[in-house]
RNA sequence: GCCGAGGUAGCUCAGGGGUAGAGCAGCUGAUUCGUAAUCAGCAGGUCGUGAGUUCAAAUCUCAUUCUCGGCUCCA
């Protein structure tokens, strides 16, 4: 046999005999690395380490440190787990059991049973007890009329209508153990690898995200190489669930929900409106910078300006219905959207070209019937406030203002430290134009004018199909919160639609009349969202100028209640915001108690400061910083206190 | 909206057919204290809501509501 030529990621090129596998050249390199390898790229293409490798090809071999060595080991992960489902549950349909970012799920049909607890603790087991038999994963080419035969015997429907949609001679059967699946792989060598499992939660899945399919159970699980690496995983999600804005926004007292206000519609106590204000208060500073002009319209609008703009029609029948009066046929809609009423504020007087851009801003509380099931924490509610504003401008001036825009956005994420944030390019679902309105080329130009200005930015986009809003598309700004899900903050969108359907116009240079172009916009995207995300992100320990609640004055004993009250009284003076506590507690109590609370500054006052006209500092999370001057201490911290501005 | 799991004191949770418990928080008193919890006492719940089974329901059944995990949706 002759060799091949394999070219390594350093460059170097070794020959091996053809028909070599990935495994006998990760054993030739080291034993260490055969060890711990898991799958291979061959040529940009990841496969099983032990399907033979015909002709010249340059490889890397993955192991648990690479993205593509652990897709393998839970897609494997995923087989087993299919294996000790069925071993337990003879007759279980199964759907698809893809790895994901965090482990693998499978979807199945188990029929008339239930699924709970006690059964992934059972499933657990058995996935353990078949990992230990080391079965390898085998790789078989399986002609279609005969795979569908094998699914057709078994019972498997779900597998069959896969089937249908694959070609003949592109199908592989994976098996091991006792179990055979239709699958591309690539897979781990064998199960002995998957030392360590964990069923996580078990969930409904409709079948092929199909609403009208029938809903499959879902289980997701985890797998690691080593026990150890499990322990930590799982130690890791505690630590996540600690940041759960729903858990500090109760604890720090930022924001509650009453049942009898109605789901989804947020509280903002004291606390948390101190924060959201300021938040509101820096926006605005860098909008009016921006030469954006604030405006103010009403929580109603008349039905037929959502009906003029569309939101009636896509969104009417499952929204808040609409607000009628003692006027017969009057019927008026709780906001969705704050664009028709800007529209019509750009429409109080004839715009001249010369007056272009002109942009609205307003903090518009918004009302959306969410589905019950989707409402969450502050993410996701039915009442909330966008930082909103439409730029209304000139075609030629919409790539300009889009990368002002994006300018904006970046300068947000940077003040309040979003360094992980995903630039999504929102394009309409080509294969479902009828969601959509306008016309295809008006739709092209606003995709391309937003890739554009994602570019000159030097923004790495994904870009996402399906995702535009249904009057044009967006480039929308996602962060994971603390468990991982993913959220839409910041979106700027190009829009053709609305100002043709509001017959906005301006005159031009040539005396004519012509179209503006809309960019929607909100940095934040709402403040609910965006202060949930934002307490996840730093644990509730908020930068100085956003805390509500800054500096915590702590006497050592009622006799110095006096002294800290001329404390608080000169913090008080230069506006910032503390609080005495003058509970007749010792000090250590009350130190421990605003460091719970997470007040950034604590100033503890004994006789020693009170004689000095001095406080002993102490800072959240750092300890003693020693003693200074009131004065001195005020002067340090109105420094830091300062509100981030616009470059 | 769909599938599944839950709801016991302000919070975190135990109890699981015989009429409710802990810790923290709260209140009262004592203590006057130097960098993450002073001590003692008191008070606090129609066990989400409504029906049903039962001599008896927080506990079993059903319905309903809200929450949680996903799915679908997200202007």
């Amino acid at each position: 046999m002759s060799d091949i030529k394999i070219t390594l990621p350093d460059g170097s090129i070794r020959n091996y005999p053809a028909g070599t596998t990935g495994l006998a050249i990760a054993q030739s390199i080291s034993e260490g690395l055969a060890r711990v390898a898991l799958s291979i790229e061959v040529n940009g293409e990841i496969r099983d380490l032990n399907r033979p490798i015909l002709s010249d090809s340059s490889i890397r071999i993955f192991t648990w440190n690479d993205k593509g060595g652990k897709y393998a080991f839970w897609h494997s992960s995923a087989h087993l787990f299919a294996e000790a489902l069925e071993a337990l549950y003879p007759g279980v349909k199964f759907g698809i059991g893809p790895p994901i970012d965090n482990g693998f799920y499978y979807d199945v049909d188990l029929g008339d049973k239930t699924f709970g607890e006690d059964d992934l603790a059972k499933v657990e087991a058995k996935m353990s007890e078949l990992a230990k038999k080391n079965s390898v994963f085998v790789r078989r080419d399986v002609p279609k009329a005969e795979a569908i035969a094998y699914f057709e015997k078994k019972g498997d429907p779900y597998k069959i209508e896969l089937l249908r949609d694959l070609a003949d001679g592109s199908i592989t059967f994976y098996e091991q153990g006792n179990f055979t699946d239709l699958c591309r792989g690539p897979h781990i060598p064998h199960t002995g690898l998957i030392k360590a499992v964990k069923l996580l939660n078990v969930a409904g899945a409709y079948w092929r995200g199909d609403e009208k399919n029938k809903m499959l159970t879902r289980v997701y699980g985890i797998t690691f190489p080593k026990q150890k690496e499990l322990e930590e995983y799982l130690i890791m999600i505690e630590e996540a669930k600690k940041r759960d804005h729903r858990k500090l926004g109760k604890e720090l007292e930022l924001f509650a929900f009453s049942e009898k206000v109605g789901m989804g519609l947020p509280l903002w106590l004291p606390k948390g409106t101190v924060l959201r204000e300021r938040l509101e208060q820096f926006m605005r500073k860098a909008q009016i910078r921006a030469g954006y002009d604030p405006v103010v319209t009403p929580h109603i609008g008349a039905k037929q300006l959502y009906v003029t703009s569309g939101h009636y029609e896509k969104y009417g029948k499952d929204s808040f219905q609409p607000i009628h009066t003692p006027d017969a046929g009057e019927e008026f809609l709780l906001k969705p959207m704050n664009c028709p009423h800007h529209c019509e504020i750009y429409k109080v007087k004839p715009r001249s070209y010369k007056d272009l851009p002109i942009r609205l801003a307003e903090f518009g509380t918004v009302y959306r019937y969410e589905q019950s099931g989707e409402l969450h924490g502050l993410t996701r509610v039915r009442g909330f406030t966008q930082d909103d504003a439409h730029i209304f401008c000139r075609p030629d001036q919409v790539k300009g203002e889009f990368i002002k825009v994006i300018d904006l956005v970046l300068h947000v994420f940077k003040s309040l430290g979003f360094e992980n944030y995903t630039a999504q390019v929102s394009l309409r679902d080509p294969a479902n134009k009828e969601k959509y309105i306008g016309e295809d080329s008006l739709w092209d130009k606003a995709e391309r004018e937003i890739q554009e200005a994602a570019d000159e930015r030097g923004l790495k986009t994904v870009a996402v199909k399906g995702e535009a809003a249904f009057y044009g598309p967006k480039l929308d700004f996602m962060v994971k919160d603390a468990l991982g899900r993913s959220w839409q903050l910041g979106t700027i969108q190009v829009d053709y639609q609305l100002p043709k359907r509001f017959e906005l116009e301006y005159v031009g240079s040539d005396n004519q009349k012509h179209q503006p172009v809309m960019i929607h916009r909100a940095p934040f995207g709402s403040m609910e969202r965006f202060i949930a995300v934002l307490i996840e992100h730093c644990a509730g320990n908020f930068p100085i100028w956003l805390s509500p609640e800054q500096v915590a004055v702590l006497p050592i004993s009622e006799r110095f209640n006096e002294y800290a009250e001329k404390v608080i009284q000169e913090l008080k003076n230069q506006d910032i915001r503390g609080f005495l506590d003058d509970r007749d507690e010792k000090i250590g109590r009350k130190i421990r108690d605003a460091e719970v609370k997470k007040v950034p500054y604590m100033l503890i006052v004994g006789e020693k400061e009170a004689q000095e006209g001095a406080v002993s500092v102490r800072r959240h999370g750092a300890g003693d910083q020693g003693t200074l001057s009131l004065a001195a201490f005020v002067g340090q911290f109105l420094t830091e206190n300062s509100m981030p501005v616009t470059a």
